[in-house]
Formats: structure tokens, sequence, C-alpha cells
RNA sequence: GGCCCCGUGGUCAAGCGGUUAAGACACCGCCCUUUCACGGCGGUAACAGGAGUUCGAGUCUCCUCGGGGUCACCA
């Protein structure tokens, strides 16, 4: 039974680069019928954010990414959150430093501060020194006793090699004479992510260990650890980074690195997941578009991407883009609707906005400046009636006004068909191309030379009344 | 700096010793047309560099260069 894990520490919004190893890890499991589980790392109390651990549950929610086990939810390997799993993790270490694996170390932050500055300025590597590896056991139980603050440290080998296997990376060994003995157990008691995430992977059965590439260089020495126990190893999978460009990460002082942002942004939450699932992942084929589902079914570790991706915002927006379009007019409306609002258009013809809008919307947020113009005619100037390719100028704009205004004025019923039949007609009468015709009439509605629909639509947005009184206005202009 | 990883168009990427080196986004052009958009058609554009192995190298090896990661009582 495949056991993939997603650990997140709770410090704030979900990142698209978290997001992704998150989504990865779920897809991998459900490709395998496994269980999915959630863990919350919190054992760095200094950064702990209220509310993050909500935020955690609601976007994975809100994706659709259920856990099968977690804080909430329970499971047979609880708790699922590192604080309240605190009792389980010295009695480990202890077993190492029985074994001679680990050890007490009661130097202080000042003292190996001083050390590291001395080997630093001496232009030496600076790696602990072992100095309290030779302690007696007598020693330590007295310090101990006597309360003075300990921390226990991973007893490396001086030689030999460490290694783990991936199956992206594949092998990768290093001297164990390269590897730092790293903390186990802090001076608060507190297990360092080091050592919880190799107790908490092995005692909660996960089979795959699915993490960020920052663990790369770390990771033999958690081999040795489960050496040292004797447990057995899990399969490992290291996921590349998101990028902002060739050299940085997508990081929160951009100001669009998390998950959160794009929603606002006006962005669908599938066409995120879909997008950022293919940023380091393809299917192999030619395929681009995935539900959750589909992508369960399609994930595979062969489509990895060794190397970081870039985030392209141009993609995610054409990706959204086509989201929107295969939308029911239901939905985009439900979607639009409050930027309708926003827009002061939430009062008209929801059919036709939607007709209009739903083709030329990439992303939400675009929609009130979209339709700006239908809630206040914008100042122009009578040169927008000039257009080259409808052959249109001022003269000929003020022949098709004083053809139109009349027609309209005496149309029985506004509807779209009256309006367009009554346009096309005056033009075919006065063996004119349509778009001679159209220009200057959209043009005196709109008030712009881009909008989006064209006359008809927006003479039914506006009513009568308006379109009338618009269309005199631009009449004047001439 | 030591150690580890990565390196195909601007971006995402296919490729796993023999291809005219796919496809998508972006960009450009044309068509459609009622402006824009949608849609259709077409185009520009890449194997980081150098040695080697081989009949043959984007694919294998080595070196160089470039980028990243790590070297915390952070995860």
């Amino acid at each position: 039974m495949v056991r993939t894990r997603f650990a997140p520490s709770p410090t704030g919004y979900m990142h698209l680069g978290n997001l992704r190893s998150a989504l990865y890890t779920y897809l991998y499991a459900k490709k395998h019928g496994g269980k999915f589980i959630l863990r919350i790392e919190d054992t760095d109390q200094s950064r702990y954010v209220e509310g993050a651990v909500d935020v955690i549950y609601n976007t994975l929610r809100d994706i659709g990414m259920q856990w099968d086990e977690g804080p909430d939810v329970g499971g047979a390997y609880g708790p699922y959150v590192q604080s309240e799993r605190k009792a389980m993790y010295l009695p480990y270490a202890e077993q190492l430093v029985q074994a001679g694996k680990a050890y007490y170390c009661f130097c202080t932050n000042e003292e190996l501060d001083a050390r590291r500055e001395a080997a630093l300025a001496e232009g030496e590597v600076w790696k602990y020194d072992k100095h309290c590896l030779h302690l007696s056991p007598e020693e330590v139980k007295a310090r101990i006793a006597a309360g003075e603050p300990y921390v226990i440290r991973q007893n490396v080998p001086l030689t030999g090699e460490a290694s783990f296997d991936d199956v992206l990376y594949g092998h990768i060994a290093v001297n164990c004479a390269d590897l730092d003995d790293m903390i186990l157990i802090k001076a608060d008691g507190m297990p360092t992510y080091n050592f919880a995430n190799v107790i908490d992977d092995h005692t909660m059965a996960i089979t795959h260990v699915m993490r960020g590439n920052e663990y790369l260089s770390s990771t033999p020495k958690y081999n040795l650890l489960y050496e040292a126990f004797g447990w057995e190893k899990p399969v490992y999978i290291h996921m590349t980074p998101i990028m902002r460009d060739l050299s940085h990460k997508l990081s929160k002082r951009d100001g669009d690195a998390y998950y959160e942002d794009y929603l606002k942004k006006g962005y669908l939450k599938e066409a995120i997941v879909n997008y950022v699932a293919l940023l380091g992942w393809n299917p192999g084929d030619e395929r681009e578009f995935f539900t959750l589902e589909e992508l369960c079914q399609a994930f595979d570790v062969d489509g990895m991407s060794k190397s970081p991706a870039i985030f392209d915002v141009n993609k995610l927006t054409w990706m959204n883009a086509e989201y929107v379009r295969r939308l029911s007019p239901e939905e985009f409306t439900r979607h639009a609707l409050p930027y309708y609002e926003q827009a002061g258009v939430a009062n008209m013809d929801h059919g036709v906005l939607c007709r209009i809008l739903q083709q030329r919307t990439e992303v939400f947020t675009q929609i009130p400046e979209m339709v700006d113009f239908l809630t206040a005619l914008p100042e122009y100037d009578a040169e927008l009636f000039t257009n080259k390719k409808s052959k249109t100028d001022a003269e000929v704009s003020a022949q098709v006004l004083d053809m139109a205004i009349p027609a309209l004025e005496a149309l029985p019923d506004w509807t779209e068909e009256a309006l367009h039949d009554t346009l096309i007609g005056l033009a075919e009468q006065n063996g004119m191309k349509n778009g001679t015709m159209l220009w200057p009439v959209r043009i005196a509605m709109a008030g712009k030379a881009v909008t989006p629909g064209g006359p008809f639509e927006i003479g039914i947005l506006l009513g009568r009344v308006e379109t009338l009184r618009r269309l005199k206005l631009g009449r004047e202009k001439l």
C-alpha cells in the first residue's frame, strides 16, 4: 500500500510551489490506489502563524485534494501534528545515544558561533567538531541533572559513504566526512525537522517520501538514521521548485507566489491547478487539459522534470481563458457577477453580457474595464468616427447617424433582431458595407473604439432611451 | 568556498544512439468579421561550450561555463 504525505509548516498562505508538491504527492498516492496523509510540521514555534493551518485545510479541500489521514480527520497513525507528537521523539533519540549513533551536546550558541567564525577566518569549512562526543556518561548525567541545557546530535561516521536512491535523480552518494553532526533534539526538547521527519515518516508508515529538492543534500544523513534504527527506507522522490526566473524562486516578495493571489486576480482554481500540474510534469502525450480526476489517472513520475520550471503567467492566463470559455453561461455569470456589481452593470441582461464577455474574458478581473462604457459614456473625440477599414469619416458618420436615429426611434420593439435588421437593412438600401453603417453607430453608443460586442448587443444593454441619447450626442459632435 | 543537483526556442516541454529536433504559450503575418476577441491557416525561434566514445551523439563519458540547492537549536 502506497502511503504519501504532504507535510507543510503552518507559516502563512499556500505557496504555489507547495501547492504543486502537495498535488504531485496526492496524485502519486491516488494513481497507485494509496493513501494521502496530511501532517502539520510545527516544531518551530517561532514561525507559527495563527490561522495558517486552516488555510492549508481550506486550500486543499477547495481544490479537491482530500487527505485520508490528518489532524482533523484522524487515522491510525496519529497524532498528525508534530507538536502533539513531541513526547515520542526523545526516546528514539536516546535509543540512538545508547547505540552510539548520537550524543548529548552542551555547546552553547555563543561557543559554536565563536568556533565557527574562527574556522571561517582560517578559510576552513565549518563542521561541528564533535566537541561533546567524548563526554563521559557520568558527566553527561551530572550536567543534565544540574539543569544545563543540551541538544542531541547525530554521530555521523568520520569515514565511509552515505547515500540514497531517488526515483528521479538516481543514486546520490556523499562522503560522511562532508556531513555535519546535525542536531536531532533541540534545547527546547523539540525535534528538528531533520529528526522529526524521519521518525514521523517511519512511524506513519510512509512508503514514498516526496518533498522539495532542497532536501536532496540532507537525505543521505536521513538514511544514516534509518540504518541506525534498522528501519526500512522509504522511496524518495525529490521535486523541483517553481521559479520566477532563471535564478530566483517564486517568492512572496514577488507578490504573486500564492494560490490565493491568483484567486483574487480572477483565475479559476481548476485552471491554476491544471497549469501548475504541467509546470514540471507532462503526461507524455499532447494533452494539456486535465481535471483532478484525470490527473490522478495520468500522473507518472516518469513525466516529472529534473530541472526547475519558470512560472509563466502568460500561459496560465491562456489556460484560464480556455477554462472560462468552457464554462456554461450560468457558471460564467456566477463567477462574473461580483465584477458586474463592481462595474455597476449587474442590473443589465445577463444573457447578453455573457454572450459578449465570455469569449473575451481571460481573467474575471478584466470585466469591469471592458464594460465601463455601459454605465457612463466616456469623453471621446469626434476623431473616433473616422475609421479607414470601415470607410467612415466625419461626413459619412453624420449621414449614418442621421439615418439610424429616426429608424431606431421608430422601432416598435427594442430587440436585438430589430436593431440588427434595421441597421443592416439601412446599409443595404444605401449600398454601404455593413461596417460603414455599424462603425459610427457603435462609436456613438460606446464612446470608445474597442468594445466587447457590437451595436446590437450594446443597444440592448443600454436600452432604448440611453441608446438614442448617446446617438444624438454623437451626431452633435459631427 | 566544500559537497550535491540541474542545463533542448523567450517560457513550458517531447526526445531515452540514426527524427526534416514534436507540441503548447507568447510573438509576427494572412483569412474570417460588425471594432476587439474567438476561430482557421502559416511563419520566426533551441540542443550552453569544448574534447572524447561510436559508422553515427541533443541522447553515453570527461572537462569548462552557467544556474540552483545545502553547509541553522528553519523547515
